[in-house]
Parts: structure tokens; C-alpha cells; sequence
DNA sequence: GAGTATACGGAACAATCGTTCCGCTTGCCA
DNA sequence: TGGCAAGCGGAACGATTGTTCCGTATACTC
């Protein structure tokens, strides 16, 4: 399903790793409105050489989405067993809304409603819901985080507090001093 | 600067009404993406209609928003002095929550970053934050909310989970129960 | 009821978008 | 090094957008 099927000819591999700096980076100042040509110019590039590596802007976007997602991902798991699991679980939180005020990427892209089902994502997304799930449970039986809040809210206030974040642009200080609130919410009380 | 010129004529006014009521609807299904021909088509009128009495698109969005806005601050007003401030506080916070979900309004179209100091709207805003300041200080002397709980950092966690509860389209339960955890982040605790 | 300012509808315009197409260039292999 | 598949750039296409314009229709005034 990922045949690669013929090794790109030298120029062609260049221009494909400029799009992607490219998109990268203006998807990052842009968001997903940004247009195929805005990217075609960053890259120094022209349209068709574009369309010849992704098949549409979608295919293009998704790259760069599947790739920071990856990321994030990846980061995780190397945290799976980290000494402080509640320290671990806060800090990671607020790693994630950072990175979408820097990167205007997960919100902007990953959780879209349009296309129902689409193979790739759902596979990206499950993924992702697997780590933090074990970042969860591992702070809560470390008595960190509340017994009593699931995944479904993590995913629901991290979208949510990244949202904003990414919207409203918020500075370190002030994403750390309200992320603080949330975090006292969902961390764990004696009397729970 | 508001001064009504001339009186319209009768079926212009009937229209004015039909376009405010068809954007109303239609803004609230499809967002600020709408175009003018959806709005137009669902009013039953031409294009030349709607800019007749609305300048630009822009104008249009923000005749809703701000009505929208103006039944959240006279339903905060109206709680100003309502028996029990705590939970007056959350229950609005839980409305406007609810309401932005239902009608894709505030979050929008309110904190655009586009045009950067628009009159009417900064007006708007001024006063949303005026009577949620006032909400929120009654709570807090009611020892119902946490002291070190500001309007910034109750502004962010609205636009926030607004902004979430409408991507995602929590579902009543759903949205209570997730609030619930912020809730209890901001709540006063003994030994605060 | 005639006359006129007002309002209407929707074709038309200009800008922008994603995408396609094709004449030309270029890297690769025999 | 000659041939050619692979890749390139960017003009062009079709769709959609916000907005303008103007011939026609209609509500008010006297």
C-alpha cells in the first residue's frame, strides 16, 4: 500500500524536500488557508512541480500534519517511562499547546469533520490517542490525575486549550499560568 | 453616529428582516464561510438586496454577532444580582459554552486578528468583558471561585472550550461533564 | 391616479482558488 | 555522448467568491 515504486531523479528529490520546507513553514504563518501558490513561490518552485509529487493540496497538507503529529508521537513514547509520571503528564500537556501556537497544525487540520473516514488520519489519530492514554493512566496510578477523567476529556481540552492558544496566540507565560487552572482540575485530590 | 436617516419603505424593511433572519440560520450551520449567494438564496431575495442594507459581507457577519453577543450580556446582566453568585458563575459559563456550540457565533468571528481595532466590536467587547468581570468578582467574594482566577484567564478558558465544544459539536453530557474538570480548576478550595 | 424616489433582482466583473496541460529542459543510462 | 524518460515552469481552465451596476418594478406622496 506504500510501494515506492521508482527512486526520484535527483532534482526531483530536492524540489520535493523544498516543498515540504516550504509548506512547512507557510502552513505554520498560514494555516490551511494558505494557497498552493503562496507555497509554490516559498519554495521557488513552480505549481506543476508541486502537483507532481502530492496529488492535491489535501495530500499535501496531510504530509506535513502526518509528520508533526508523528512528532508528538514520537515524543510520547520516548516519556512512557519517565521518572515523575504526573510531572511528566503536565509537562507533556502543555508541550502539545505550545506546539500549536508555534505550529499552527493539529487543530487546524487533524480533527476536520469533513471527509469522514479517511484511512491515514484515522490510523495517525488512534495512535496518538494510544500514547497519551498511557501517559494518562500512568499518571493517574501514580495518584497525579483523577481517577475519574478519561481520554475523551483529555483529547476534548487539549484540542480545546490548543485551539485558543493558537487563536488568541498566547504567550509562554500566560499559556502556563492557565493551563495551571486546568491542570488543578484534573489533578489528583485527597478525596477524590 | 447611529442616526437613522430616512424611514425604509416597507418591503425594503421586510426584507431587511428576511436577509437577517436567513444569515442568522445560515451562519449558524455553515459558519463565516457562508457565501452571500447561500444567505441571499435562503432569504428569497437577489444579491443587490442584501448590499442594499449591508455595506459588505463583513457587515452583515457582524450585525448577527453583535446581536448575538448582546443577548449574552443582557442574560449576564440580568444574573447580576441572582441568589447564589458560584453557581450563577458557571452555570453562564456553561451557557455560553452551549450557546456557541449551537449557534457557530462568537468564537468566529469575535476575536478576529484580521482588522485590528474595529470600534463597534472593541465596544462589544469591552462590554462582554465588563459584565463577565462582574460575574466572576461576585463569585469570587462569594468564596465560590478561586482569588487568583482573572477575566484574561476566564476569557481564555471560554474561547477555549467554546471554540472546542463547536469543532467537535460536544454533545450535552459531554460538555457538562468535561467542564466539570475545568470547573473544578478554578473553584475555591479551602487553603486556597 | 400620476410621478418619482426608492428598492429589487440577477447578470456581469474582477480576484482568487485548486488543478490540468503541454512545450521545453534536464538528469540518467547504454 | 546521444537518446529519451522524467521532471519542470507557468499559462490556462473552470469554479467560486465578494461586490458592482443597471434596467425594471414597486411603494409612497400629492
Amino acid at each position: 500500500m506504500d510501494g515506492e515504486a521508482k527512486p526520484l531523479r535527483a532534482d526531483a528529490q530536492r524540489n520535493r524536500e523544498r516543498v515540504l520546507a516550504a509548506a512547512e513553514m507557510v502552513l505554520a504563518r498560514d494555516g490551511t488557508a494558505a494557497s498552493m501558490r503562496t507555497i509554490a513561490a516559498e519554495a521557488g518552485v513552480g505549481l506543476g512541480t508541486i502537483y507532481r509529487q502530492f496529488a492535491t493540496k489535501e495530500a499535501l497538507v496531510e504530509a506535513i500534519v502526518f509528520e508533526r503529529a508523528r512528532q508528538l508521537i514520537e515524543l510520547a513514547e520516548e516519556l512512557a517511562n519517565a521518572p515523575d509520571p504526573g510531572v511528566t503528564f503536565f509537562e507533556f500537556f502543555s508541550q502539545i499547546v505550545e506546539f500549536s501556537t508555534r505550529k499552527r497544525s493539529l487543530t487546524d487540520a487533524l480533527p476536520d469533520p469533513d471527509l469522514a473516514i479517511d484511512k491515514d488520519r484515522s490510523g495517525i489519530e488512534q495512535e496518538m490517542r494510544r500514547v497519551l492514554s498511557a501517559l494518562l493512566e500512568r499518571a493517574q496510578a501514580a495518584h497525579a490525575v483523577r481517577g475519574d477523567f478519561g481520554i475523551d476529556e483529555l483529547l476534548a481540552l487539549l484540542l480545546a486549550t490548543s485551539l485558543a492558544a493558537e487563536k488568541a496566540t498566547w504567550s509562554d507565560e500566560f499559556r502556563e499560568r492557565t493551563l495551571g487552572f486546568v491542570f488543578d482540575g484534573i489533578r489528583y485530590r485527597t478525596g477524590d
